[in-house]
RNA sequence: GGUACCGUGGCCGAGUGGCUAGGCGGAGGUCUGCAAAACCUUACACAGCGGUUCGAAUCCGCUCGGUACCUCCA
């Protein structure tokens, strides 16, 4: 099969056809959250955004392997509260172990994924389960030369490597403006040079995680666990390496430099980065604390909410701007967006009521092949989406007898939705909260009929009451041609 | 200071040389006892200044404004 898919490279900045290194195996890395916390909007969008390009990868006919990490193994805090592991301070704080602490949030974690659909990854391997493999992958590099021991902790010597690699392509760093700038930093004094990290790192006392090595009782370095997790699960070279924006340096410079001192080659083909959230145009995150957690958007309870939206609302959202522009972040966009997801499926729904003609007016086939296109070029999906609303704009005149579809066509047309929006872009018929038992079902049915009548009466008080009363139990009624009907308020 | 990037109509957001992006909101209309909903139609744009070009939102330069990252937060 030829695939036309183009995917822009961080590395080459540039759009690259999408060969695949091993047909039609494809295996992706990307990197996951750190779990001491509930996962907020800016978790949302790697989630997805990488949901989505798994999801177009299998549609394409490959064997994906989707690795997706959990960082289980805290790392330095950079506030006030200097050198305190990120789980072991939260385990203090609430009295619990960090396993513990770990699992909760992880749990939590899962949990939103699935609310926003989002399939679940291959294998997603935990840092603390890769120890071993770790300080394997810091022996390899200290004994090729590229990293030195000094009291019980282990770093990379990033001046040496970039004697015989390129330290900084990825983000287009030169080492000669790492010298340049300098900051105070605790526990620099054991490093060569400021810009160098660490592979290993000696634990102090109040650190609860930590694991015996050939050079301490310590930890991991920051950097070092993806690098062991993509090579172990897909292969020192593999296809895809995600993440978000913020990670490409020093996370992702770093992970190439370890793999290339280890192995002598680079760990991926493709590097993809996905852009921020933003909140009144500042990035959203923990550091800033404006961050507003998918729990909190699915509750509405925060005060810069006006109200809940919908884990498909988010995912709809978020699919709305392409993955690496920033999205900014306000009630407004987020109501448009769930407006538009409704209209969406409401025509889809519509499809199946319209009367076939026994011929087109219109031409359906050529949808298909244009929201392929979009795909295609790295995975646009706003333009996806453009074309669905124009193809619903079809339907509805097709409804209103303004234009024909064949039965074909509207089988087609059906398709086109199944397979982009449901399919690919993982947007799910949320329940309407119908309340959809029988006996409520027959109460509406009975009502209606009460209301029918009376405006048959030209009754229109008994009509309007009805209306009102059930209004106020968020109760919608909407009068058609074809009569009444209801539907319960989100 | 360095690196990467952005500035599109009231809001969100596509688009990298010529052709309607799209959504929300606005306006007008259809439907309706009325209303809501739904649908249809429609107006409004390319930060500023120069340059290249037959032609630029799109390429180049400058100016202004904004964001992210710069190694111990992953």
């Amino acid at each position: 099969m030829e695939s036309k898919l183009r995917i822009y490279n961080s590395l080459t900045r540039k759009k690259e056809i999408f060969e695949p290194l091993d047909p039609p195996h494809v295996g992706m890395y990307v990197c996951g959250p750190t779990v001491y916390g509930d996962a907020h909007l800016g978790h949302a969008r790697p989630a997805i955004t990488f949901d989505v390009v798994f999801r177009y990868l299998m549609h394409l006919g490959n064997k994906v392997r989707y690795v997706r990490n959990i960082t289980d193994v805290g790392h330095l805090e950079n506030d006030a509260d200097e050198g305190e592991d990120k789980i072991t301070k939260k385990a203090r704080v609430e009295q619990l172990e960090p396993m513990e602490v770990v699992k909760y949030f992880t749990d939590r974690y899962h949990h939103n994924m699935d609310q926003l659909n989002v399939l679940h990854p291959s294998i997603e391997p935990t840092a603390s389960g890769h120890i071993i493999e770790q300080i394997e992958l810091a022996k390899a590099i200290l004994n090729n030369g590229y990293a030195y021991e000094k009291d019980g902790s282990v770093y990379f010597d990033v001046e040496k490597y970039n004697k015989a690699y390129h330290y900084g392509k990825l983000s287009g760093r030169k080492i000669e403006d790492l010298f340049q700038y300098t900051r105070e930093l605790s526990g620099q004094k054991e490093k060569r040079n400021s810009f160098d990290f660490a592979l290993w790192k000696k634990a102090d006392p109040k650190h609860i995680m930590h694991w015996p090595s050939p050079w301490s009782e310590g930890f991991p370095g920051w950097h070092l666990e993806c690098s062991v997790m993509s090579s172990k699960y897909l292969g020192e070279r593999f296809d895809i390496h995600g993440g978000g924006m913020d990670l490409l340096f020093p996370h992702h410079e770093c992970e190439i430099a370890q793999s290339n001192a280890a192995t002598g080659h680079d760990p991926a083909k493709y590097w993809m980065h996905n852009n921020l959230i933003t909140v009144h145009g500042q990035k959203m995150g923990k550091s800033l604390n404006n961050f507003i957690t998918l729990n909190e958007f699915f509750s509405g309870e925060h005060e810069s909410l006006d109200r809940a939206y919908s884990p498909m609302t988010i995912r709809f959202f978020i699919l709305q701007a392409h993955y690496r522009s920033t999205l900014d972040f306000s009630n407004e966009a987020l109501s448009a967006a769930e407006k538009g997801m409704n209209r969406l499926l409401d025509t889809y729904h519509l499809i199946k009521e319209i009367a076939p003609a026994s011929q087109s007016s219109v031409d359906i086939r050529k949808f298909a092949e244009m929201c392929k296109e979009a795909m295609d070029d790295d995975f646009n999906t706003p333009i996806v989406l453009a074309h669905l609303f124009d193809l619903s704009k079809i339907i509805n005149q097709a409804n209103d007898g303004k234009e024909n579809l064949s039965a074909d066509d509207l089988e087609f047309t059906g398709n086109i939705f199944t397979t982009y929006l449901f399919e690919l872009l993982g947007i799910k018929k949320e329940d309407k909260n119908t309340g959809d038992t029988a006996l409520f079902g027959g109460l509406m049915d009975t009502i209606l009929k009460i209301r029918e009548e009376a405006k048959k009466k030209k009754d229109y008080s008994t009509a309007d009451y009805i209306r009102d009363e059930l209004n106020k139990l968020n109760i919608l009624i909407k009068d058609t041609k074809d009569g009444a009907t209801w539907e319960i308020k989100k």
